[in-house]
DNA sequence: TTAAATTTCGACTGTTCATTCGGAATATTA
DNA sequence: TAATATTCCGAATGAACAGTCGAAATTTAA
């Protein structure tokens, strides 16, 4: 019989070894991240590690699913709330970046793991239920602010991508000493959302 | 005494291998690029591949170097010519956008190589010469152009960082199937530029 | 307190792969 | 043609590392 004490303990050190893992990641790169670091950072012995997960991609996905899921939904609040298109879709991005700096070493791993474990079938990605979801409120979004002329008139899609692209950059690429404030972005997005000169920043007249 | 033949002859085996290694990426992704497979599609045997090259690093790095040396002369040409910074900037991804249209798979290595070879020292990626070259002229024709009032005032720095995030995800993420046409990007960039009301597409007014 | 269940782990196994070894094959030059 | 230089290579070497084994330590239940 296992009482619900173990079980919470057994969930415990399964946390403590996804979080050695992520400090394996952090401090090594993903090339180091070995089992034997994971074992060393979080305190087991490496086969103890089997004992809670069946294998080194197991504890990867699962620090991808929890954190897409964490990042569902922050975004996922948006979508009862009132307010234009527009309103939502920029609250949504502002949030994320906002959950982005709070958790910078994080949220790296989540937009830089997965390109380096390819060719995982799609039942082993988890994590694309809740980025797709994402994906598909912030293209709504972006679609029906179109409609309204909130948005200048393009392909949803490419913009989407511009803006994983920014994402990406802004926080993890490039050079690492330059930190981007929150009011960066906030210019960014007011200036790439302007096209249809429904606000216009005052500096950008002439 | 070498001859001029030799040294022809060698380079053209050199080339034979970075062919080779650039297939082997191709057909079986960069998990599986082994100086194995190298060997096999080239036609050498696995040994020679060190007659001609120190390292398997080498030789990715070759390739890579080579790839941005052939983006940064299709960009450099458009700096002596006349035109606006805007109408510059505009040819020039255009011109980068046919070229990687034109060769997916070789500049689809050149974009996500590096994120799988982590950790190299500054000494061994000598492409960040070219590709720095042709962020700092992008990010000039920006400038320049945001003074002129051709570009809505934002952070260039983070507007590149939008326009790499979208070549990225253009070509290389999501949906492999779909493909996207010049005629695309050419919307993209007229609606992401018309920030500052010079160019206004009629379908977006409201 | 002792048998059963749970948890722990260092040492071992097996595989993959870059790189090297030692010399063979081929081409060039004298 | 013989000596020398260049080009070629399969088999061995060694390191890295995911995953397993068999048993020990600890906790729980009877």
């Amino acid at each position: 019989m296992v009482t619900q004490r173990q079980l919470e303990e057994r969930e415990m050190r399964r946390q403590r070894i996804l979080k050695g893992a992520l400090q394996v990641y952090q401090q090594e790169g993903i090339e180091k991240a070995t089992m034997d670091g994971i074992a060393r950072e979080s305190g087991f012995g490496k086969a103890t590690l089997y004992y809670y997960f069946d294998s080194k991609e197991e504890i990867f996905v699962e620090l991808l699913r929890t954190g897409w899921e964490q990042i569902w939904e922050s975004v996922e609040v948006y979508i009862g709330v009132t307010g234009s298109p527009r309103e939502k879709f920029i609250s949504i991005l502002k949030t994320i970046a906002r959950m982005i700096a709070d958790d910078r070493a994080f949220f790296g791993f989540l937009f830089q793991a997965p390109a380096q474990m390819p060719n995982l079938p799609e039942e082993r990605q988890p994590w694309r239920v809740h980025q797709n979801r994402m994906y598909g409120v912030l293209r709504g979004l972006l679609e029906d602010g179109m409609s309204l002329g909130e948005f200048p008139r393009m392909e949803s899609r490419l913009l989407l991508r511009a803006m994983g692209g920014l994402f990406h950059g802004l926080f993890f690429l490039g050079t690492p000493g330059k930190e981007i404030s929150e009011e960066g972005i906030d210019n960014f997005l007011t200036n790439l959302f302007s096209g249809s000169g429904l606000t216009m920043d005052s500096e950008s007249r002439y």
